[in-house]
DNA sequence: CCATCAAGCTGAGGCTACCTCAGGATAATT
DNA sequence: AATTATCCTGAGGTAGCCTCAGCTTGATGG
């Protein structure tokens, strides 16, 4: 029923590519200091732009949002694999969880849409959120398979617990940042306790 | 330097209290079913009024969020002190935060609103957050000095698992209700254990 | 019952942002 | 140089926000 959401591509022709940068940059920026509702308008004229132009590019405004955060999602996917080879799973998972929350709140509204997009397959972000799923959830099962996280946990239990930390970070603009605070009670809490 | 928040009054005029009442419930319902960025415009013409009266009671948003909600939430600060009178100061806590949650996510958004109002004077809903604060800062402390929560715990830590929680029931909307279990893993995280 | 008037009501209108689309421009290709 | 698919533009329709000048009406005192 419902076509496959849309991705973004950079263009082949060069005036197209130039554009498609320029925004993504704009974008960006204005994400960073608005938040995820900042003025499409203003994005396409501070990139030198019609507005035409930037609807060509990213249709929706959840297009222009997963463009802008993908580079950022796909490197965290890649630090869970590299983290998986370390010693010690906890300290991967906690790691992992550490870095996750910085990149889901690197925005006000972006925890919102990316946990939607983590269930719901009509979204553009749902690819990159599904691949970071697996990451988390991979990470999580081997802190399991080691004895150091309570086994009854699950990945999605996990993500709710993050995008928790994710959210709070994210109220906290202006203010000091009470998200390592937020995981550190929540890791001390899902731990098994052996002392 | 800025004046006092305008907090929304019933007024005496029986034409005007009907209308108040109108707009309230009329804004009750659009906040439930879209969120507390529902049209306004929509909400005056639900409730049978002109725009314009809908601003003579409500001048902003906030003052109609904070009016839709006030019951609600004095009702959890009475709880709070009954509550304070039982025998199990921990079961009075979790119990509390039950509550508290589900009145925090009524409708989508007002977790952000109501964290935001938690520290910020300039806000209508600011009295109503500060007597939360209190009850459940008390709570807390009573939890403590019988020694069934950890001691390191501050009242700010414990909303924010709170709003965290609130924040993920908000999201879920359509969805199965994951915030119980997010409370139970953060409360088993807090309590001291002790088996 | 009436006069008075503070309190309340109305809705047009200016503003901003969203999004579309018909027509024009241009990079790539042959 | 010609062709054409790609790209760009910005006016314009839609919706929501909020204000304000002018009108209406409930409450009050005589």
């Amino acid at each position: 029923m419902d076509g496959k959401p849309y991705i973004a591509q950079r263009p082949k022709r060069a005036d197209g590519r130039r554009n498609y940068d320029a925004i993504l940059a704009a974008a960006r920026k204005a994400f960073e200091t608005s938040g995820a509702d900042a003025s499409l308008e203003d994005i396409a004229s501070q990139a030198g732009v019609a507005i035409g132009t930037l609807y060509r590019h990213f249709p929706t405004r959840a297009s222009l949002v997963e463009a802008a955060t993908r580079d950022g999602l796909e490197n965290l996917v890649a630090h869970a694999q590299r983290l998986a080879a370390g010693p010690d799973p906890l300290d991967a998972l906690t790691e992992w969880m550490r870095e996750a929350v910085v990149h889901f709140s690197t925005f006000r509204g972006l925890v919102g849409i990316l946990t939607r997009s983590m269930y719901d397959e009509g979204t553009p972000s749902h690819a990159m959120c599904a691949a970071m799923h697996r990451s988390g959830a991979d990470l999580l099962h081997a802190a399991q398979a080691a004895g150091r996280v309570r086994p009854d946990l699950t990945p999605e239990e996990l993500f709710d617990l993050l995008s928790g930390a994710a959210w709070v970070r994210e109220q906290a603009a202006s203010g000091r940042d009470s998200s390592p605070r937020f995981l550190q009670l929540v890791l001390e809490g899902i731990t098994t306790r052996e002392d």
